[in-house]
DNA sequence: GTCAAACATTTCGACGTCGAAATAATGTGC
DNA sequence: GCACATTATTTCGACGTCGAAATGTTTGAC
């Protein structure tokens, strides 16, 4: 069975035969990939009243059992300062994650989740999980630990590393 | 050697043990590799002087050798129409694509490729596969096919065939 | 032929992100 | 202790996308 990157693949064929397509088309497949996988979760999230942007602040205090500084939340989520200081106002606004000084360190804070926001990661949690399992379901147990496997190469490669 | 994605299992590990972390970690790290490949992109294209935008929709055209409306741009590309017409009219204040009419269909159109739009994809396609070929640099031959593969599945999958 | 439904494109207002600048607090060298 | 670079957060203006509404066009039923 083709996917659309085969179609894509041939086009480019068919134009300049010159190309390294095998390249070409991993890439345009992680690419299209994420864009399905980011609507499968927005579309669960939405049966929650959640974006997916909530989830994933809340999501990343709720596993690192701390508080964090909005600085190691905007790396953990991987946006910008600024997009992170918008999240933490709506996400207040909501109840929750509160800000919270820090002791001995004026200009930093920590920003804690509220009970509410607890309670929600841990509603929705399960859920979350079962979708991001359905998404693999096509695949056996060999493919899927490979796949993964692969994933984790390439993401040290491009230095995710820690 | 351990990714991002190993250490937020970790965590998750330590608050509940109930979860299933192996789709979770996949399906994390899909997204975190998504955005490390755009970046690369961006990257690559902006020493050309080109967002990535710009490159997608003039490469699109390239390939598929006839104009296309913007309904088929828009799909191709997996965006909405409204952001089609920005992209468009800024194409075409560069000079890369013009606007046609289409002969027999007022209510259509076709975005056509200039001489010059056409060039620059021709002089940045080499490059670009490159890059691409760069990111992937790390796999070996077997590995890249299979990794290729369940890319295909999986976005099969997900409602991406044609 | 006319009217209504379907379709393609553009316009509009809202939203979220970005990079850079502003603000405020801390650490360092002397 | 005093300047000065560094660090953390927020503010600002610009940008690109989105969904919904508006506009203009075609198709089909009658």
């Amino acid at each position: 069975m083709r996917d659309a990157a085969d179609d894509f693949l041939d086009q480019w064929a068919a134009q300049r035969d010159d190309l390294d397509l095998d390249a070409m088309g991993t890439i345009g497949r992680i690419l299209r990939l994420s864009r399905f996988v980011n609507a499968r979760l927005k579309e669960y999230f939405a049966e929650h009243d959640l974006e997916t942007w909530e989830f994933d602040v809340i999501a990343t205090l709720r596993r690192s059992a701390r508080p964090l500084t909005p600085k190691e939340l905007a790396e953990s989520v991987m946006i910008g300062s600024a997009a992170l200081t918008n999240r933490i106002d709506r996400l207040v606004a909501r109840g929750l994650v509160s800000r919270e000084a820090v002791p001995g360190n004026r200009r930093s804070l920590h920003v804690t989740l509220t009970a509410e926001g607890r309670d929600l990661v841990d509603a929705t949690i399960e859920g979350h999980v079962r979708n991001q399992r359905g998404m693999l379901g096509g695949l056996d147990a060999d493919d899927a630990e490979r796949f993964n496997r692969t994933l984790r190469t390439l993401l040290i490669s491009l230095g995710d590393s820690r």
